[in-house]
DNA sequence: ATTTTCATTCTTGTATACAAAAATGCTTGA
DNA sequence: TCAAGCATTTTTGTATACAAGAATGAAAAT
């Protein structure tokens, strides 16, 4: 059910941003989207007003709107509240999910493996966010799993490149190994630790994220 | 420095659903409301979409705005995360806050204090909330720091009500002093334990957020 | 030559006009 | 009497028109 035009342009405009199209820094002007979709001013600044509150976008009043990609600090504070965020929704998963879910968490991860096998990126990306939201779904916090979902769709881009680094899909999946296996267990607190340490931007994945900031030279 | 009309309208009628004027279920009438603040359609429905966005109002295509006031469950899952995100901001604090900082926070205590033996409760709701603010600040993580303030202000009345309780202003005192003493001794541990004992809605607590729910027919 | 001022142009913010979808209520048929 | 169908009216979503603030650039003064 596609809601209005404003809604498929916001969208649009994200993917936009995300795949480089529009740059940080870069001015967004309302009548040349105006133009480009095939619309009016109307639904593109509706759509531009819906990226500045998600902080895709700045917006400055009388100035325009300008993409906001966020810096090294950022970044590494998104990805710390993230991991914090993951690590609550696990501890409380760990108590309160269902034996079904259990067996879906399970599925999700064989699939990621398969994925692994298969050196699918995109499959493994996939089934890796599946694996995450079955998680947030069964902290059983609701409120939470909307948090999450929103993060992790903020972070989108960054995680992907994440997984390009030769050898991240192997260890995130011993990582996935781990936080199964303390859900499974119930221990709440190994739970949050191993999925911290999953999602949290440390030594060797620092050093990459920084890398993918400034493009290489050639 | 007033953004625009559409800004200076969305925070008048988030005012106005805090304080009841606007209740649950209420439909928000773009031309009635357009009246009311004596402008056009345009700028009420950029504040309209924006409270949507922040979840204050809930937005069905074609159909129009509703007020939509968290439920029971919905208010419990949310200071679940207020908790969790305090506590994570306490932790960090412990381990990162300057003296400089943690004479402020002293100081914020002490102005609670002074409040509750004013029986204050306004002025001890202010000061409470820089003492958090503080918190989330020497967390050293602005991006956290964003997410507290937001979700701090979406729980800005129910927290209000909640400062109503007899007595309940002395304990929270007492719980602040738990606080401040663990982030003083850089013990991030039981800092988060005690903000979120402090934060988190149990017992009676509990109990007096769900009668505030439901106005008591005297 | 450089800077300041002022007019012009462009862009955003707001108002209004129009289109389309949904709600409303009437009529008509059983 | 009640329900179904259709016309009318309302209301949202989009386009366009207008207003006001900001950027731009040229002319004038030092």
């Amino acid at each position: 059910m596609e809601r209005k035009r404003s809604d498929r342009i916001a969208d649009d405009l994200e993917g936009l941003i995300f795949d480089g199209t529009f740059a940080d820094g870069d001015r967004l002007d309302e009548v040349q989207l105006a133009s480009r979709f095939s619309v009016s001013r109307t639904p593109v600044r509706e759509a531009l007003q819906r990226l500045a509150q998600s902080g895709l976008v700045e917006q400055i009043p009388r100035r325009g709107v300008f993409v906001r990609q966020p810096g090294p600090v950022e970044l590494i504070e998104m990805f710390e509240v993230m991991a914090e965020l993951e690590a609550v929704s696990a501890r409380l998963a760990a108590s309160r999910i269902s034996d079904k879910a259990l067996a879906n968490l399970h599925a999700a991860n064989e699939r990621c493996k398969l994925a692994v096998e298969a050196q699918d990126t995109d499959g493994y990306y996939r089934e890796n966010e599946q694996f995450h939201a079955i998680l947030y779904r069964q902290s059983g916090n609701g409120f939470l799993e909307q948090e999450c979902l929103r993060l992790q769709r903020r972070l989108q881009p960054f995680r992907r490149v994440q997984l390009r680094v030769r050898g991240r899909m192997k260890q995130s999946m011993s990582e996935h190994e781990a936080i199964v296996a303390a859900v499974q267990a119930g221990d709440g607190d190994k739970a949050a630790e191993a999925i911290r340490q999953h999602v949290s931007v440390q030594g060797e994945k620092f050093h990459h994220l920084m890398a993918s900031l400034k493009p290489a030279a050639e």
